[in-house]
DNA sequence: TCAGATCTTCTACAGGATGTAGAAGATCCC
DNA sequence: GGGATCTTCTACATCCTGTAGAAGATCTGA
């Protein structure tokens, strides 16, 4: 069964841990480098082997979400996008599998909090 | 590996065909009525036991999304929310993972049609 | 230059999710 | 009661993800 776009982005644990380092982490990193990370990450601490770090490294470059320099010898990757604009494409693929967005945007709305609806309005007023 | 309640959401083809049945028609239906109405989707027309559509059935009611009637003697399966509501959901879990929800928002906007942006303004207005 | 260290790629396997459906058990109607 | 209809159980194939060893490639100090 071929995953379509959409459904290619929902990630497994392990692919958002490392996607998560790789965001919020300024500088690309190497293989080693999230492996070390990954195991001083509190509560869901995983001791992996380097290649393990590097075969979801591999899976995540397939699904376009990462990017690796090949030049430097340790191999450096990084998110090919923030995790914002990463989200709101999400949002975005959601929203477009309804036929009446408009009908959907509407329960949007009701879902969110007061202080994210201040946002939006804020966001459209100047647009 | 288990799946988190948000990756949960992410439905196979076949699911979602079934789950796009349910939403778009108003009455409940029978396993052989679905099993009929995929025989006739034009493009992706899929001629399946009716024993196929049974077992989706159940795996979509464990996953919640389909409530069954066991008291008619051929069970009647209807979707658990709408279409525009299971949307709303996911794109309000897509939010939810990103810690800036602001910064998400504002690319959210920034990639919505004019029509969309002036019904958000609309709904975001009286509130 | 060459050998040990470091790094990457290949290959592999396990477990869960999904598509698919037959066999067998349950229920209904004539 | 018995054939028809319906549901549940069981099963298998394939894909996705987690996990990592083996083997091949590359680098670096002596």
């Amino acid at each position: 069964m071929q995953r379509t776009l959409d459904t290619m982005a929902s990630l497994g644990e392990l692919e958002r841990s490392v996607m998560d380092l790789l965001w919020s982490a300024p500088e690309a990193a190497t293989a080693n480098d999230l492996r070390d990370r990954l195991a001083q990450n509190g509560q869901e601490a995983k001791d992996l082997a380097v290649t393990t770090v590097l075969t979801v490294l591999s899976r995540l470059e397939k699904k376009g979400l990462v990017e690796r320099e090949r030049g430097t010898r340790p191999h450096r990757y990084h998110a090919v996008s923030t995790r914002e604009d990463h989200t709101a494409r999400l949002m975005h693929e959601a929203l477009g599998t309804a036929p009446d967005r408009e009908a959907v945007l509407a329960r949007f709305i009701g879902s969110v909090t007061e202080a994210e609806a201040a946002t939006l309005r804020r966001l459209l007023a100047r647009g």
